[in-house]
DNA sequence: TTATTATCGATATAATACTATCGATATAAC
DNA sequence: GTTATATCGATAGTATTATATCGATAATAA
């Protein structure tokens, strides 16, 4: 085992989301405990998926019982990290940025926007859902100040790099990036991309398995 | 090689438009070769795969010499299918859903949200960045009528399953997910799951590797 | 011309994630 | 009390993805 241990699993991080929102539903009816079973075929998952998950996050069931509804509920919660708080900043309060600013699914994570960054001069200054919006060149001070560690960038790809490297400047470590550009930071400072449209592109090729690439066809 | 071959690689398809915003921008410099050790160092990505990325799309380059720019965006564009238009639908148009109708990234890609869908009387009827919002009873007729073939879901949790249904009524066969709800669909329909927090969650671990978990200490 | 070097493209290995199988256990039915 | 059954938890196997190695090629420099 090398000295670089992966630490968690991305794809169990995204299923338990769904385990979650199943769960929450079916605590609501008053139901008190869940196999495995009946949560993978709820979230077209197989059984031994759900199982595995549950093992890595330290839940365990009863044979011909299954688990506890609250317990795995409190195991999902406490995993994910949705009780501490983290406050954020976003630079960029386009369409994007402010869309993500008023998104209310966030509060309910322990996240939390605390101030928005603009070159746009029409746009700093302004408030949008609370949020105040300032000029870009503020953006090192407060970030240091508030000992904000995580920075999203909703700005065009032409003026990410400088973006980030306002942000690592700032004392920031991890940046969300909307922008489709790659973006280089020193060691330490972890970049994650989410390009809304690579989803759409791989839900449209999901949809059409068939499909000649290039000169060889690929069939599903 | 079982009858069901995977058709494409959504790592692949997540990687390739940071490739291209890169050739994008050199491109803009006047620079017509390029290098998968470039694209690599650029990226931060091994350039082995990067070779591999540009093999699958059927890319060519020479030795010492890299790869044609000009192809190489081609070739990109081609295999992600950003030159066929698609149209979308959305359901839901609090928060997220009036984000991603002011999105502007879509067009450029070749997707146009049509039309948006909500149950609260108050939106429906109004108009979001020039798109209509019609109530939820309507969706089924239009989205039959227009051949809609995907969906966007930006409802609460609650009502996701509801707005599927509805949406597979309407002859849906993929659907964008935006809520944490596992949804149930017929065979044929592709329900795509996209959960910002969980992206969330997953910078926030890649930031702090040293973490326990449960009664074992994992270390990056 | 010849040697050197950067890079492609192919092949091989390793790591990760997914899928399948099987015994153990606890409830429920008889 | 005994048997049948559903489900957990562990182990094994497969598929996918990432990483490493190496020869072939083409441009550059001597």
């Amino acid at each position: 085992m090398t000295p670089t241990t992966r630490k968690f699993s991305a794809p169990l991080i995204r299923r338990l989301p769904e385990y979650h929102a199943f769960c929450e539903s079916i605590q609501a009816d008053g139901i008190t405990t869940i196999s495995s079973t009946v949560i993978a075929s709820h979230c077209n998952i197989d059984s031994i998926v759900v199982r595995k998950d549950l093992e890595a996050i330290g839940a365990t069931g009863r044979p011909k019982i299954g688990f506890n509804v609250d317990d795995l509920l409190k195991s999902i919660h406490e995993y994910m990290g949705w009780g501490n708080m983290d406050e954020l900043i976003i630079a960029g309060c386009g369409s994007l940025g402010s869309a993500l600013i008023c998104y209310n699914g966030f509060a309910k994570r322990g996240f939390k926007i605390i101030a928005g960054f603009d070159i746009d001069p029409q746009i700093a200054g302004s408030t949008i859902n609370d949020v105040s919006i300032l000029p870009m060149n503020k953006l090192v001070n407060i970030a240091r100040r508030l000992h904000i560690e995580i920075g999203i960038i909703a700005v065009p790809a032409a003026a990410a790099q400088d973006v980030a490297d306002t942000m690592v400047q700032g004392g920031i470590r991890g940046i969300w990036n909307f922008s489709p550009a790659a973006l280089k930071a020193p060691p330490g400072v972890i970049v994650q991309q989410e390009d809304l449209i690579a989803s759409l592109v791989i839900l449209q090729k999901s949809m059409n398995p068939i499909k000649k690439i290039n000169h060889q066809t690929e069939v599903i």
